[in-house]
DNA sequence: TCTTAACTTCACAAGTTTCTGAAAGTAGCG
DNA sequence: CGCTACTTTCAGAAACTTGTGAAGTTAAGA
């Protein structure tokens, strides 16, 4: 027996057009393509989580590069793995509710630009026009740190309302 | 008479340093290399502002990836270009203090992913499981939305006691 | 109107990234 | 303890990206 169709009756060209669209979309905005395709596939799927097999035969690569993909997936938090029980199959699984709040988890990203910019405010001098301009871009990057934090707190609230508990 | 060291007084090992650094920066975070250089270098630079030919040299480019570093930059709204009065020069400048609002800018890439949700919602339909998960995604991203804006008024309060008038 | 400084566009070479098949590694299950 | 199903690693081919030189375009100033 192949692999079953874990996603029974719904229309696979409707599937892969969303697929291949939103993935064009997270890769203008800088991801790699099959991280992407291999995303959006999970974000696409009934159950929220396929196995590689699964997504090597729906997005038509290899083992290889579904193996790829997800291990930089995995390293973003934007999917887990887990292995099924009694099987040597892994499955990979976006968090539904949470794999977008990784996006406002760039905190990783906002600290090494604050050290650059910090780094440049110290070489070039706190008195120079430069200077002021880095401290600056340096301040906003800080105050966005924490405004994110507490809009994510309201979102929860907001989503709670809306979806009720998840 | 070659071109005028517009930023004397400064040391240059000192600025290449955190120009390059600050660019490896941007290009982890996505930006291509060229402009990520060439926005790094008007970053560090006094003026606010540098000319083509000052930017060629300072990091040994040829015009032609100035010019087209340039184009993207100011696509992205992240620098404007401006005409050296009696001169056939132009001037490459970054907004000082509104720059890295053209970051929060991403609305333009928030209003595609919404879009690319909303069709996803609409072909699978909003009460699969897939649908409502995307349903939710989208949800959050028009939250965000409006708490960028909220966010960018009180950066600007804050600014303004930390920083004075700009 | 002509000259010429400055910017832009274009075709291509060099460099980089991405995906594949094949080989190696890992772990259920008998 | 070995077999086998599955996953990962790796070297290399193919596709894409990036930066260059050279030709083309624009516009300031005489």
């Amino acid at each position: 027996m192949t692999t079953e169709p874990a996603e029974a009756g719904r229309d696979p060209e409707a599937v892969s057009k969303f697929v291949e669209g939103f993935a064009a979309q997270l890769v203008e905005a800088g991801m790699q393509r099959m991280p992407a395709r291999v995303f959006a596939a999970l974000l696409a799927s009934d159950s929220g989580s396929l196995t590689s097999a699964e997504l090597g035969e729906s997005l038509r690569v290899s083992p290889a590069a579904v193996s790829g993909a997800v291990r930089y997936l995995s390293q973003q938090h934007m999917v887990a793995r887990e292995r099924e029980p009694g099987s040597r199959r892994e499955r990979y699984r976006v968090h539904s509710n949470q794999w977008y709040e990784a996006l406002t988890n760039r905190e990783a990203v906002l600290k090494r630009w604050e050290s650059a910019l910090r780094e440049g405010v110290a070489s070039l001098g706190p008195d120079t026009p430069a200077g002021r301009r880095m401290a600056e871009t340096l301040a906003f990057f800080e105050f966005v740190d924490g405004e994110i934090a507490a809009m994510m707190e309201r979102w929860r609230v907001h989503r709670e309302k809306t979806f009720g508990a998840g």
